[in-house]
DNA sequence: ATTCTGACAGCAA
DNA sequence: TTTGCTGCCAGAA
């Protein structure tokens, strides 16, 4: 077994190496919540945990769709995460997604629900 | 070790 | 209806 010394939270296969494995299988086109992610995870109801490691997804080699996470309103209240507060819009906008006043519209047509899907 | 915070969600008023 | 508080878990100081 590997060991794990001084790692960072990103490299850890704890929590966080999860919800970017799931992230990742959030296909083209679609969306999911906070919630939906940690229900999936099993935490149920520590859906800050999965923001929380969202701050983190920039650590994370490779792409994670980060966009395409948003609450259980479909609002982006990340979206000041990602640099410029009009970045998560635009890549949603580029999926297809229309986004108002930070709410995605096709939130609950386009919803992929992991513990449903997988 | 203790305390605070956090890109949420649910429930009460 | 909107607004606010609580719970929840894990990581950082």
């Amino acid at each position: 077994m590997p060991k794990r010394s001084s790692v960072t939270s990103a490299d850890n296969d704890g929590f966080f190496s999860r919800v970017y494995e799931v992230a990742r299988l959030i296909p083209r086109g679609r969306i999911t919540s906070y919630g939906a992610i940690a229900r999936y995870l099993g935490t149920g109801r520590s859906a800050r945990m999965v923001g929380w490691a969202m701050n983190s997804s920039h650590t994370v080699p490779g792409f994670v769709p980060a966009h395409r996470v948003v609450n259980r309103n479909g609002m982006l209240t990340g979206k000041h995460h990602f640099g410029n507060s009009s970045t998560m819009q635009q890549l949603l906008e580029n999926e297809g997604f229309t986004v108002i006043d930070d709410i995605v519209l096709e939130f609950r047509e386009r919803f992929w629900d992991p513990s449903a899907e997988l």
